[in-house]
DNA sequence: CGTTTTTGACCGGCGC
DNA sequence: GCGCCGGTCAAAAACG
């Protein structure tokens, strides 16, 4: 596990590298372009799956340089195996070919909106918080409407003037139910155990808002990636795209259906009514939501898997080809799953050891259960 | 004694 | 303008 993670770290900060290298020259070649032609921007440079950003962690937003260049430093070559490292390397290509595809404004204004995105995790927790591994303090606790359950309010505290901000409050329906409520970008490094959470929150709400983005790319994309993302997680999302914060709310209370993570058809819902904005309160993300959530989700899952097939024997360009290698080889790997799936599993499940008891109700949704089920 | 939590006050947005 | 509501502030209390 630590060196699978490790090798993942690795990779990521290749990644990292070298899209900001490409990204700034990118940013040179357009403004050449546009000093040389005024106008007439080449439609082929702007690709409408470039809304997708792999880059895990993206929460640490002031650290990404910094980070990515002093582990760039550590020569890791050394410590993998040839054909591996070779392999790893070709899929990082993938992914900066597929980034360098990437439409400068188009991939900005998706920063912005994901910077303001919220992300809702519901996990069961007999503890007041989720242990995610940052240090919070409390500043506020309201009575919501419509819930007895009094939600509480949470700035981060490892590092002054860190903006992020979360809120906690019981599921009105189900008082084991914990939905705590992220936004903001961390402006420190986070340690292990948080970025285990961070990235994986941000991951999601990069996959699923890319995936709201009412194009029939932005639906393939949260295909491949919802799909390993899902399957790992043994979660399921759902996103809110009304105004005036879209919300992603990752479900880390439901037992996975082994079949369907074998189908690859992870539940990915797309709730299309307007009233959960504010999901986090716990009365609207309850069973209401739920039911309309699956219909469309299967609705969505039947076009998601029409979408995979048309895409791997015929895809409408090479990116999304490799795009679906590259997912589809994450997916399949099992070192991948166990990894991400213990990252999410050790922060949710393993982190309650500071008050002494953990998670007492033994219900599916606990450590071990949601690595088996990835497993 | 420094830090964190509690809790009523305050503020701004929104609908009427 | 008024009331409601969600979110934040800050003084007091509690904690270690």
């Amino acid at each position: 596990m630590i060196n699978e993670n490790q090798q993942l770290k690795e990779v990521l900060s290749q990644v990292t590298v070298k899209y900001n290298a490409l990204q700034s020259h990118f940013a040179t070649m357009m403004q050449q372009n546009q000093a040389n032609e005024g106008g007439g921007v080449g439609e082929d440079m702007v690709a409408p799956r470039s809304f997708m950003d792999l880059s895990l962690g993206a929460l640490v937003e002031g650290d990404e340089n910094s980070q990515s260049s002093e582990e760039g430093r550590r020569s890791d070559e050394q410590s993998r195996s040839p054909e591996e490292s070779h392999e790893q390397a070709n899929k990082v290509q993938r992914l900066n070919s597929l980034k360098n595809s990437a439409s400068n404004n188009i991939d900005q204004a998706t920063e912005a909106t994901i910077r303001k995105a919220r992300v809702s995790v519901r996990a069961r927790s007999e503890a007041p918080t989720i242990a995610d591994g940052c240090q919070w303090r409390k500043y506020g606790q309201k009575m919501a409407k419509g819930n007895p359950c009094p939600r509480a309010y949470y700035r981060c505290t490892m590092a002054t003037g860190c903006p992020v901000r979360k809120q906690v409050q019981r599921c009105a329906e189900d008082r084991t139910i914990l939905i705590t409520t992220y936004e903001g970008n961390h402006n420190h490094p986070l340690p292990p155990a948080a970025m285990a959470l961070a990235s994986t929150t941000s991951s999601a709400a990069r996959m699923l808002l890319s995936g709201s983005m009412p194009s029939a790319d932005g639906l393939m994309n949260s295909n491949f990636l919802g799909r390993t993302f899902l399957s790992c997680s043994s979660s399921m999302a759902t996103i809110s795209a009304s105004a005036p914060f879209p919300t992603v709310s990752l479900d880390l209370t439901q037992t996975p259906d082994p079949l369907q993570l074998q189908r690859g058809g992870a539940p990915f819902q797309i709730p299309f009514m307007n009233h959960q904005n504010q999901n986090f309160t716990g009365q609207n993300n309850g069973l209401g939501l739920y039911n309309q959530s699956k219909f469309s989700g299967l609705q969505m899952s039947q076009y998601l898997e029409a979408a995979a097939g048309a895409s791997s024997q015929q895809g409408p360009s090479p990116s999304s080809a490799s795009l679906a290698d590259t997912v589809t080889a994450l997916a399949a790997d099992p070192k991948f799953s166990a990894v991400l799936a213990a990252a999410i599993s050790s922060v949710l499940g393993g982190g309650n050891t500071n008050n002494g008891n953990s998670n007492i109700n033994g219900s599916a949704t606990t450590t071990s259960d949601n690595s088996n089920g990835n497993n």
